[in-house]
DNA sequence: GATGAATGAGCGTTCATTCAT
DNA sequence: TATGAATGAACGCTCATTCAT
């Protein structure tokens, strides 16, 4: 039984080993760029096994961001629910958006290249955890406007504007060749979102 | 002299119209899914044609950003200099960026996913036209901030936040099935981005 | 115009000449075993170029069945046109059985192997051609029987006997390290089907 | 000892046992196209225990062919020991044929398909059993021939046609859908040899 | 200049076989 | 002896690019 156990735990952890080594290799090379033989060096496996774990080089792309995409939100859900108010709740957002993506820079070049995959399969898998978490921006704007702490406004337009603003630093650092500290931004950007929805 | 005229002509003519062939098939398959051969059809030239005006398919991409990007950053520059106030010209880009997008909904799909290419030679070539755009948004907020209209603060994060709501906006019209009208977005939009610069 | 059906011939040159190409590779090697780039080589073309052709491996397999079985099948169908008796019919069946496939040596050795795959899709292509084969036999034997010529007696099992007879003398042939010449046999054969079926 | 001679016995039952998956698995999908994890999933062992018993794929095809056409072999032989004349010869062939195929629908399938292989090492080593075989057939043409019970004639074309027709009267059964008995064509089958032997 | 047939490097995936447990 | 996870060689097929016409 404890040797059952253990094998299910060496297959949880060759499993995430190739699923970072995965991300490692879709940062530098890309998805289409990258083939499934560099993601098993990196994993430090054969070619074969990647195939014991996962069913294509698609669904590689996919369970990376269902799992690690899911990470990120339940890290923020978790974090909205210390939060009382919209201020903390945008502080909170915006903290571990970036904190998150800075300590997974591959992870985040990733999202930033493929989050925009024309690809219909990979798309809607995407698409599930990205909802998520534009459904938790639009409840903390939602709640605000109800509170009376946000002026009211166009939800939507909030959300687009919250999440592309995160997501173009995110990108900028991404991009950056000497990238300095995301966390740097966070201020400044919390500065313009008060602006924006009004906070009282 | 007319005739090598007329020739310069023509051949431009057949340029743009594989550029327009390009943009749609990679708007339809996006670039890595998208055979030569398919822009060659949709451009209702032969294969080796294609090889005649571009380099290569990279090559394809780049130029297409190049000149497309080009001629949007030109709109936009133009617009901007009959505005006289920062609103107007937050008016100005919103406004221009939303219709340039509504009525180029194809290169407005190249542009959401082939924008942020892993491809070293593909980036830098992309870099350049957008930093464009980057310094004229920035302008506007420095301007702003000089001529006291809008409030003290960090305009790279200004610029971030407002290409980055943009862009997402776009994003999200582009990705709809049935997508409303962008234009719909632009008066909320710049509601917030009146708020978040405390424009007076 | 002239241009055209040139290349029109030249490409049915081609294909003849992969075709030919491949019943050597598969004589050789057997379908499974025979790699694409094989056939290629022996044609004289890059890989590619079978593809250009032929839809897919099995295609080729395919193909070549319906096209030489074809062939097949309409020299024993005039060779039977011109008899006027059912031995002369049954002698007619023996020897353009025995003199195509001996100078077919190599797709005696395909049909003989690859004759009864297993894979469906092959199976029900090959099926065609042989089925119209078999009519034809049965066909000499029924009216053999209705002319009083052949006594009265179960058709398909002497199709069966006529084929299953013909088809193993071609396998042994085929098997044998150094064949003696396959049109020795007929004779013999001949009168071990005159005698099966009676005839007067 | 006797603890010895059990996993003997039970060494041989395992044995037996993957022989049998190998034939189901062969019959339902032939060799190529047949994985050995299928074998092992079938056999209930797993995929290396194959390996305890067999040195490789193609080594269960060969073993295959040489215990099972063994045993068929035999039983013909016996059959033929118990036979007069020519005709009860032949009548034994025919029936022991078709009822032991009937029996082993599977083994008859695996027959049909791997009988002609082109891979030589397989070929050399079913053409042993196969020999015999045809060896015994001709025995029984011989003896009759000698004994006057069949008329003077080419003995290896004699076999060919009876083994032919064998084999494609179980080559039609097997390939058929929903297939009648195939003991059913042992009589018009024996009538067809009586004629061409011309036996008295 | 224009064509499109031909090229062949490149890659995702399979599966017979091995070997540490 | 038995296991089954791991291996990695092998192969069918694609498609950007070339070049003879």
């Amino acid at each position: 039984m404890a040797a059952k156990e253990e094998k299910i735990v060496a297959r949880e952890e060759k499993y995430q080993q190739i699923l970072d080594a995965a991300i490692e290799a879709f940062a530098v090379s890309g998805y289409y760029q990258c083939q499934v033989s560099k993601i098993a060096r990196l994993a430090g496996v054969a070619d074969g096994t990647i195939y014991l774990y996962f069913k294509s080089k698609q669904d590689i792309l996919i369970k990376l961001f269902q799992e690690r995409m899911g990470d990120f939100i339940n890290d923020i859900r978790t974090q909205l629910n210390d939060s009382q108010s919209t201020r903390e709740r945008l502080r909170a957002i915006i903290w571990t958006h970036f904190s998150y993506m800075e300590h997974n820079r591959s992870l985040a070049i990733v999202t930033q290249v493929e989050l925009r995959q024309s690809d219909p399969d990979i798309r809607s898998a995407i698409t599930g955890p990205l909802k998520e978490y534009f459904k938790l921006i639009e409840g903390v704007v939602t709640t605000g406007i109800e509170c009376g702490e946000v002026a009211p406004l166009d939800v939507k337009a909030a959300r687009q504007l919250i999440f592309g603003a995160l997501d173009e630093a995110v990108s900028d650092w991404v991009m950056a060749r000497t990238p300095r500290s995301l966390s740097n931004s966070a201020k400044p950007m919390l500065f313009l979102f008060e602006g924006a929805l009004r906070l009282k």
